[in-house]
DNA sequence: CTTGGATCTACAATCGTTTGCAGATTACCA
DNA sequence: TGGTAATCTGCAAACGATTGTAGATCCAAG
């Protein structure tokens, strides 16, 4: 009861019309009326404890200060820390963050978008891109960002890790310890992260003077521990010589380890192996894992940012994007040692 | 320009009026609409793509189909889990949730909280509650449950673990093994979580007839691992005999490890030790922590339910809801053995 | 005294729905 | 055939804000 205040309520307190009530308390056309009327209008507006109805407002400006965000799988340790970066800078300026799973699924994907469209998102912040995303239809208004993902079109702004100069620190890291046969265990080739860290493998290996014939290259068809662990074990079983692998990233690494310790090969003794995140915990799993650090919080500030100006600018008229690529950090742990004298037999 | 179809559209294109295709777009007034009019109707407006705006239906009615979650962390994996159960079950019903987080400060707790209402939400699932819970006022029209901590007034229908059953099956599981001497490493006391489980452990100990002493709990300040560390490297120090710890949670059973580790105290040959939650990774973590799972999915789900209950039904009329409390599963791994035969020195 | 321009405020339309009510149409029965 | 009930549909008023436009007031200048 006490609650539902009004703009009426307030105008009729003060003795003013409801109209310039709106123009008092809005910053924007205050300075269209009387200062000392202006005054009384906000005295009351305080002491009433106003609160303008968010719904109301909507509809008639068209727009909800809400911004949609998709992730691929909240319980993934990566996202969180990227949904806290984007909605402390958005939370400042009045925006919440309505954040949505679609599991990896494109096409749940695009359900996920239309359904925060239908709730009429100022914007949509995504961090679940493959690399031939597409929007649903009549999207092209909604002001989009990627993030942590890019796409192969650049049709939208990306706020992304710079996957290239992170895998060049853990590469530099192995053959600073002494490795010159590295393999790579790859992620998902549809994802920008996957690609990139593979490409990058291969550059960096080759600009090291390194032989990476392609035999040292293996796919996990995704970034999970499972099939870290079944590309691993084909990696092995293909006979190869290496004393380091390079995994796509921090679960594909446990994969690693899993497929290693089955056949007694030791971590770093035999193989050193790094991963990529820097995920919760892989501080405290045996050995502690020698990866690179993302800086994920600031990714989802800077996303937000990022939207923010596509918000307040015209219709950003579909310029090809360059993503926006932010510094990783390599983290040496107990994963990584010199390799051993003798070749594993 | 596609997008904006509106009811009055529909309207237009069907031949009726604006009121008649609404109440034909809603089952609830269908039926007194001509049968075959509501057909027209339906069929134009699934035609052109209508999709009812969301502020002006919520604006009318009342409603915003949004319900207000607050969580002390995000990025702690145990809140995740209950968020997506929530979701999972409020989505299909065109519920959309909205996260924030209150970094376990009552006061920051206080105002996301008015700052949903602000929002008008619909509903609030709390997973902050601190037992001395003290919500704004004028909130007492929004309908609100608790989840996964309880409050100590019972004032909101709660959805928990049952820390006692968690806490049995651990202590059952070292007396097991042959333990007598078993430490507690305590958490929050203000937490139902931490108090609960520091009664279930004084009382089942004394159920089993060992001398627990005041001396063999500690507690920690926070459910962290540093705290958990401090508390531990206390009870070490206090020159009490044990063969066991139970923590009041994994963080803290790692904490525990740490200080265990410094004194060259091996986990389980000198000590075992118990976690709790069975967070995402202590099946890594060396050795694997025995812990006891909490099913947070099914938690928030169960809140969800509850909460939509109290949408539907009349104002639950403030009588004292007693939490309800999901069963928990002992998850046995390496932390924990029989003790040693002579009694450490 | 009138006119003109500044300043300020009020009126009213609008955003897209929902919904009480009244009017219209049809049909049924006496 | 006339009356009445049953069925349907349209009108218009909300919900709570924002905003273009017109009118009121005041003062100064002609």
């Amino acid at each position: 009861m006490a609650d539902p205040v009004t703009l009426k309520d307030v105008a009729a307190a003060a003795g003013v019309h409801v109209s310039t009530a709106s123009r008092a308390l809005n910053p924007e056309t205050r300075s269209v009326v009387n200062v000392d009327t202006a005054g009384r209008v906000l005295e009351v507006a305080e002491r009433l404890g106003y609160r303008p109805h968010p719904l109301a407002r909507g509809l008639r400006t068209n727009r909800t200060l809400t911004i949609g965000m998709v992730v691929p799988d909240l319980m993934n340790p990566l996202f969180p820390p990227i949904y806290a970066g984007a909605d402390a800078v958005l939370g400042d300026l009045g925006y919440s963050v309505l954040v949505s799973s679609d599991d990896d699924d494109p096409a749940k994907g695009r359900s996920v978008v239309v359904a925060l469209m239908e709730r009429r998102v100022d914007g949509l912040i995504l961090a679940n891109a493959h690399r031939d995303l597409v929007i649903p239809t009549r999207h092209s208004k909604v002001p989009t960002v990627l993030v942590n993902r890019s796409s192969a079109s650049n049709e939208f702004p990306a706020i992304v890790g710079d996957d290239h100069a992170g895998v060049g620190l853990v590469v530099g890291h192995l053959v600073g310890l002494g490795h010159t046969a590295i393999a790579h265990v790859a992620g998902s080739q549809d994802l920008s992260t996957g690609l990139a860290r593979r490409q990058a493998f291969v550059e960096w290996t080759n600009r090291e003077g390194l032989d990476a014939h392609p035999e040292l290259i293996v796919e996990a068809g995704a970034f999970r521990t499972e099939e870290g662990r079944a590309a691993c074990d084909r990696l092995l079983d293909s006979g190869e010589d290496f004393t380091a692998i390079v995994a796509a990233n921090d679960l594909i690494a446990l994969g690693c380890y899993d497929a290693l310790a089955q056949r007694g090969i030791s971590v770093p003794g035999d193989v050193s192996v790094t991963g990529y995140n820097d995920m919760t915990f892989v501080d405290r799993v045996a050995p502690p894992l020698t990866t690179v650090a993302v800086p994920y919080q600031e990714m989802g500030g800077a996303a937000a940012r990022q939207l923010l100006d596509l918000l307040v600018g015209e219709v950003g008229a579909g310029a090809p994007y360059p993503p926006t690529r932010l510094a990783p950090e390599l983290v040496v742990r107990e994963s990584t040692a010199p390799p051993p004298e003798a070749k594993r037999s």
